[in-house]
DNA sequence: ATAACTGATCTTATAATGCAAGTGGTTTTG
DNA sequence: CAAAACCACTTGCATTATAAGATCAGTTAT
């Protein structure tokens, strides 16, 4: 995550290069699924409570190698909106592997799994319908009919509301 | 990779916290695609260079967390003989992921991404036939007719051929 | 007996992380 | 219009992880 020094060419280790520390992934995860887009929201919405300076340091990293972009936003001079770049979008496929492999070896929640077990259930045409999607919010792509987005959170929230309710 | 702390239940972020740091996954990816089953096999044909106390660090961490496990070597008594385990025979899906986003996205080399291409263009149909071969050679399952590792390092050897040729 | 091998540890240095507080500015509120 | 709240970061400092190289004691081959 930190380093310049290319250690080998190998597409896994390239891969861990950018993206294998702690937090990277997700940033790249809320910015995603949860469709954070500046700072603040990043920072104070996060699950796993991520500290400022960490966030500024990945925020910066990534928008450096190019798997963010960042633009002011017109309605408040201080507020920057970072969106997700094609690259990043293309880690939905990833992200979905990571989910199905934790769901099923990792003490996962309920709440915060139904999202990747959907992700999972819906296979490659789930992700794709997801990329094009995240192509209308995040690039200036057409929006597609299907909404991924909407289906996952309102998995989620379902699934909220049934535990609230039980609990 | 290093936290104790469950920080969410997200299955994306426990995930990372078996496996997003630097190392853990090159280690998973030697024994599994390299076939290195112990220490000094993972030390020193490492592409990465990685210094020996860390390499002892993640296997005594991947052994803990159930991601590898370690017999002895009947050869040697000090040897030991590490192994995947249905865990981490599970991470095929997600490591053929990470090679087909860091063959597009990553300066590779063409030798080192030949396997990538290979797992990519064969897809679950692939994978499933490797995580059947992974367990004849990790597990004690029988072993299936087709070798999908033969075919990775096929293929490897006639690229490194080709170059070797050419240059 | 000796040399090479084996998995691992020790030392020392550098780098990343985590937390709390602070910065200079902007927008909202009373 | 002044005070409060918000905003994106930055700073300082302590803790922890990583890195490179030397070293270690037991094991095996010669």
């Amino acid at each position: 995550m930190v380093d310049i020094v290319q250690r080998s060419g190998c597409p896994i280790n390239l891969t861990l290069e950018m993206l294998g520390d702690r937090w990277s992934l997700i940033v790249i995860r809320d910015l995603m699924f949860g469709n954070r887009r500046h700072f603040r929201e990043l920072l104070t919405h996060s699950e796993e409570g991520i500290a400022s300076n960490i966030l500024a340091d990945r925020l910066r990293r990534l928008t450096e190698s190019g798997l963010l972009s960042r633009r002011d936003d017109p309605s408040h001079k201080q507020k920057g909106i970072y969106s997700l770049t094609e690259p990043s979008i293309q880690l939905v496929p990833l992200l979905a592997q990571m989910g199905a492999w934790g769901r099923r070896h990792t003490r996962v929640s309920e709440e915060l799994s139904i999202r990747a077990e959907l992700l999972e259930e819906g296979g490659p045409a789930m992700w794709t319908a997801f990329m094009e999607e995240l192509r209308a919010l995040h690039l200036d792509a057409p929006v597609p009919e299907r909404s991924v987005f909407a289906e996952l959170q309102a998995a989620y929230l379902a699934v909220v509301a049934k535990n609230a309710e039980a609990g």
